[in-house]
DNA sequence: TATGAATGAGCATTCATTCAT
DNA sequence: AATGAATGAATGCTCATTCAT
């Protein structure tokens, strides 16, 4: 009788046990034997449940989105500062994820999938902050866009260089790079 | 008497086919190979002007650096949207550059060397924006590095999703998020 | 479950064909990809048992030694000239083991990996030769390095020049050399 | 006008230099830049005295053999054990030499250049040992080889165990090894 | 399903040799 | 004669993939 395996349950496990493996050697020097050493399994293992490397990796990218998504993609009512500084490198934890995310920027321009999978995840998340933007600010894709580029721009930084940009660091950059947005004209209908 | 070749030239040469090899194939699908054929010289030759492929890669890098530096860190008085803006990947030639800058991201936490040259041209850019805010903001520092935290951002956006960012949309964007840090004290003296 | 290997046979299968190979090229002229065409196996697979080729070629030297020790270690009441014979390179296969012999002798020196385990293999020879001379001379284990170094130097001779030397004039030679000294009481007791 | 060398002159600097980069590094690990390095030269000049990298190696060897041969090959009328005795690797120079030597009897056999360079040396302190031999031993060539062979064990040992083998080991071992040899007829003259 | 031994193509690197100057 | 830059073949090593068990 063959072992029953969750399917999808143990495609997670491989794709979080890369994500480890990326964020721990890069995404050039992760080997298909570390990966595997990680999720506790064999390198055969893993040809049951992925097409080859290039999947595993895929499906790493799409882990990070994920985990992403669900850290910033939450709807709200009104976006501030505080809030979206979440999404920054401000933890261990948190600096693991960004790395592996850098480490995809420089494969997607030459990797379709991966780019796809990107290009997915930047729609998804520039509408959901732009759904939090209706009514705050005149164009609220614009505004949405701004913000992200806000959170790259600082997040790369910090990512590279961790030393000098601890969290307060960070707040402050964002703050000021996007407090002009999120309160265009949240003053103006209190103000008639 | 051998033939006379300049040593720095032949680096030079040689890290600027590496840019382009990295630009086509990605900083992991690069062989050195690759490099040489587009340098027009063998791999044994490479050996003479650099100890391994690292250090080819690391000479790339800088060579990027430099190019980067050259158009942005340009002292001037007054820094404005259109002039900032000409860091952004707004042509093939610039796309190409952001590639590989976006390369190097996912690998500088796992290559010490190439970590190095990162944080120093951070470094560098920022004093030299700094030094063109003094006396617009009065954080210079803090300025400089939301200025250059925007670039980033849009930087990164655009060279993942080239179609969807032209140049407009990219100095749009660019707009909206330094405009207020450039502009923040030259309004107000006109204002009394 | 996997094909069920025998690591240690494995290892000394390779180590085997490396002696092969070793005495049919040298030391210096041995290729991995001979090593392995001569086991049967390929390159790949010898990284399963070995970390490098030096491991390969330190694995071969055990072999040697493991059957040059079985030949002459046998520990026995009175060392005779016959017996001691029997090491010398008086066969194409006891040659061949001399030539690789030979050939560790030029690399020990700069390898201490390998010099160690010639060390090793001196000190084994010599004890067990001197427990042999135990009672036949006043110095066993002076008299046990005289047999060897009349055995190295007779074997080297016989494999640098083998259609000079053949069995009997080595034996000739062995027997002028060691004859004093392991004879050296023996015609006492029967003197009285 | 072209500058005024002596062919011969540099080749023996050149074959001097290769014997302490062999003796340095080994046979196998010897480099052609090493051995210019240390001739003072460059390796486009070595090939100007030498078709190529073997025909270095073999003037090396030769260069090796000359010297050990006007160290023991000088006609005596009786030979003795101090005397041989210079033969042995007993300072730090002598030791070099040997490490050579023996990087030459791992190769020999594979390479017949070296083999014959070897063959004509032994045959010619083979010779001059004999003769010094003539009258003190009924077979005056077969002690020579008895004497050969014993240096050559001794050596062998002493060079690869230079710590246990200090100089009075060495003679010691050798007195046992050739006193009954050099010393077979000389008793019974006087016994007359 | 799972294992891990085996494969073999691919790559960086080394280095003797050549040759324009 | 001498230089040393350039060549390019050779080789050890890596590692994704396959497959018999």
């Amino acid at each position: 009788m063959p072992k029953i395996v969750d399917h999808e349950e143990r495609r997670r496990a491989i794709a979080s046990a890369a994500v480890d493996a990326i964020a721990a050697n890069g995404l050039n020097g992760v080997k298909l034997t570390d990966i595997a050493r990680m999720a506790g399994v064999t390198t055969g293992s893993i040809a049951h449940y992925f097409s080859d490397k290039d999947a595993v990796l895929a499906a790493a990218l799409e882990e990070v989105c994920t985990r992403l998504f669900i850290q910033i993609g939450q709807p709200d009512n009104a976006p501030n500062v505080a809030e979206i500084a979440t999404a920054l490198p401000t933890s261990d934890e948190k600096r693991k994820e960004w790395k592996v995310w850098l480490a995809y920027w420089g494969r997607a321009p030459h990797a379709p999938a991966l780019a796809q999978i990107h290009r997915q995840f930047y729609a998804e998340i520039e509408t959901a902050v732009a759904e939090d933007m209706a009514g705050i600010h005149p164009d609220p894709h614009m505004a949405a866009a701004a913000i992200i580029a806000a959170v790259d721009g600082i997040g790369t930084r910090a990512t590279l260089e961790p030393e000098l940009w601890p969290e307060d660091r960070q707040v402050a950059l964002l703050s000021q790079l996007i407090s002009p947005i999120i309160e265009s004209f949240s003053p103006q209908p209190s103000n008639s």
